[in-house]
DNA sequence: TTGGTGCCATACACTAATGTATGTTTGTGG
DNA sequence: CCACAAACATACATTAGTGTATGGCACCAA
């Protein structure tokens, strides 16, 4: 209810240091940790990057945990609010083949270009393995996803338990692909090929 | 050519601190680089698990990084030689459903249950994203993994070209269900569920 | 017995990082 | 103009970790 109002000093000119947020920290913290994973997460060279130091850190956060937390929240909010953006846009054609080849663009191929994205996702993985917290997370996001898969999928087959087994067998083989294929020469033909097989593989055993 | 000839002094009794050795750091570092990753593999904490102080560490390593180069190497060869042993156990039966599903045990069932040697591959997946020498490192393994499903699909499909497609698929989804399914409950039906699919793709798009 | 070597301990210097306490500037409401 | 707070700077204390230089002890060969 206390809205913290913005303000700019020294007129709210752009070259004069705009007063960081504590979402401008969180955007920067992002980079740190795709180029370095959660380890590399640290409050002096993230306030060197921002060209401050760290009396502005604390006084956006509480401590290192608060950053830390902070940085997962969202992007669990955001993971989880950016799968209902794509619910209506599937809805509206009829075409079941030209549908499910977009989906798997859209899984495969165009998850793999965003590459700071793909390692963010990475280390909140890797970070998930030794920390019970973040390991809830991953999982809450995982299990959001499986269930958008079978959303999908429900059009193609009338077998719930198949659909579920697709729709898990089509995210696991997404993930893995953006683990093993990290951007070598000639793994975008691979993902593509993946992408066929798979298109292949749910269209062909649609029923039972 | 100078073999180090390992003594154990002190009577040679097993209670009396038997003389570290290499490997005995490097399999103590394997603890650490499970739990916590490469980030956590410190020179400190390791000697204090093992009863000594740094003195012995610096005796056996260079530096921290002689250790971590050294345990990546180690690494990357049994990586290399644990795929020679698979050969000859598969080429000698002749049924070709029992083997595609053994060999899809072994490659999801069996390498999810050594939960220690997950969390290394791993970890050692993660650090491949910012080191290049880890990346080439993990990228000559995943080949020589891949170049192995092919010899062991060849049975199956005639046609090389869906054959590598094939044994990249297995492999993505393999790597992906590691990651994915981290041991929560019901992740061991899921695992087999998704190898009863696998199979059956593979399978049923035989040839062509 | 004596010298040498393998293996480890001890002590020191150095760096990077966190957290905290306090000072300083800028803008704003009254 | 003044008091106050937001945003940041400065300075200090503390910790964890690396690397190095040196000392010590057990053991073996000659």
């Amino acid at each position: 209810m206390t809205e913290p109002k913005p303000v700019a000093r020294s007129g709210s000119r752009a070259t004069d240091k705009p007063q960081l947020t504590r979402d401008n920290w969180l955007d920067a913290a992002a980079g740190e940790v795709a180029s370095g994973g959660f380890s590399n997460l640290r409050v002096l060279t993230l306030s060197k990057k921002l060209g401050v130091t760290r009396g502005s850190f604390y006084w956006h956060f509480k401590d290192h945990e608060d950053l830390v937390t902070s940085f997962l929240n969202r992007w669990r909010d955001r993971r989880l609010h950016e799968l209902l953006y794509w619910k209506p846009d599937v809805n509206s054609t009829g075409n079941v083949e030209a549908e499910l080849k977009s989906i798997l663009e859209l899984l495969l191929t165009d998850a793999s270009r965003n590459i700071r994205r793909l390692q963010v996702e990475l280390a909140v993985r890797d970070f998930a393995r030794r920390n019970d917290y973040v390991a809830d997370l991953v999982a809450e996001v995982d299990a959001a996803r499986i269930d958008q898969n079978c959303l999908l999928l429900q059009r193609i087959s009338s077998d719930p338990r198949r659909v579920r087994d697709l729709s898990t067998l089509l995210y696991v083989a997404t993930i893995g692909s953006q683990v093993v294929l990290t951007g070598q020469k000639g793994d975008e033909d691979a993902i593509s090929r993946i992408e066929d097989l798979l298109a292949r593989v749910v269209l062909g055993q649609g029923d039972a």
